[in-house]
DNA sequence: AGAAAATTTGGGGAAACCCAAAATTTTATA
DNA sequence: TATAAAATTTTGGGTTTCCCCAAATTTTCT
C-alpha cells in the first residue's frame, strides 16, 4: 500500500545525514561525535537528529552504541544519492563543472529536485554507472530497459 | 560594495511572494486578501510575510494601502524569474516535459539553484528570449555578448 | 575499580511558518 | 455624512526544525 519511493517526512537537513551516512560503510556503527565533527554542530545535535530518523525507521539506533542505516534508510538513501549523482554527471558532462563544483551544486538541490527530472536526465547522459568521483551510481532507480 | 546579484536573508516563501509579485502589474498595489487567496492562508499570514520583506526593503508596503516592490525587490524577483524561465526552457526543451510540468519542477529548484549553473544553462539554450509560457525573459542576468 | 571520554537528557532559544479573534481602518451606502 | 459592511492589521498562540549548553549517564581505558 505504501509507495516506496518518497521520502517521508525528511527534511532537507534529515537527508542530508542520510546522504553522508550512505558514504560511511554500512556495516560499521557510527558515532555521534564522529558526525558532529563532520556538519559542524555539537553531538547532543547530532543525537537529537539520530533519534529522528530512527523514529522514522531509516536508522537503526542504539543509544550509546551509535547507528546505522535500515534498509528502508538505506533505500532512500539510495534515492538521494542516485539523484545527487546523476545531477553531478550532468553538471560536469554538459555544463562543464570541475568534480567540485558539480559536487556542491549537486548538494544544493538534489534533495528537492523530482525523481521524473532526474530520470530524464539519466536518460539523456545515457544511464552512466559512475560518477565523477568514481563512485558507482545504483542503478535501483534507473529505468534503463538495455 | 555591495553585491547585487544575491538574495539577502530571504527564506523560500518569501522568495514564493517575490515570484508572485513579479508576475503582477508593477504599477498597481496589490491587497493582502488578494495575495492570501493565491497561496491559501489567511490574510494575517501575508501581512507578516509583506511586513518581513518590508523590513528587508524588498517591498515597499503601507498599511491598509496594499504594496508593491521595490527597486531592489524587482531587481531580486528578476534574478529570481530568470532562473525559473530559464529552467522552464530547459524542462521543455532538453527534457521534453510539459508547459505545466515544467514551471512545476522549475518551481520545485529555482530558489535553490546557483546562479552559476543557471548561467550556463543559459547559454546551452541559446539564451532564449521568452519563456514556454511566452513571457519575456529579461536578459539582465544574461552575460550573452552578442 | 576508578578516572577519563563519549553520549544523552533536559532546558532553552531563535527563526519561519501558520491561525483565530479582536481592534482598527477603509469603503460603500443609505 | 453618518454608519454599517468589508478589508486589514494586531495580538496572542501554536507548531516545527534547528541549534546550544550544562548536568547526568554510560562506556572505555588504564
Amino acid at each position: 500500500m505504501r509507495k516506496t519511493k518518497q521520502i517521508s517526512n525528511v527534511s532537507q537537513m534529515l537527508s542530508m545525514y542520510l546522504k553522508e551516512l550512505m558514504r560511511l560503510p554500512k556495516d560499521k556503527r557510527v558515532s555521534t561525535t564522529e558526525f558532529a565533527k563532520k556538519f559542524n554542530v555539537h553531538p547532543s545535535t547530532v543525537t537529537e537528529h539520530f533519534q529522528r530518523l530512527s523514529r522514522l525507521n531509516l536508522l537503526n539506533y542504539v543509544k550509546y552504541r551509535g547507528a546505522h542505516l535500515t534498509q528502508e534508510g538505506i533505500h532512500q538513501g539510495e534515492l538521494l544519492m542516485w539523484k545527487h549523482r546523476i545531477l553531478e554527471v550532468f553538471f560536469m558532462e554538459f555544463l562543464g563543472l570541475s568534480k567540485e563544483d558539480a559536487c556542491s551544486e549537486a548538494t544544493k538541490i538534489d534533495f528537492f529536485i523530482s525523481s521524473n527530472v532526474i530520470k530524464l536526465l539519466c536518460k539523456k547522459m545515457n544511464h552512466p554507472r559512475v560518477c565523477p568521483c568514481g563512485f558507482e551510481i545504483a542503478s535501483t532507480y534507473c529505468e534503463e530497459k538495455s
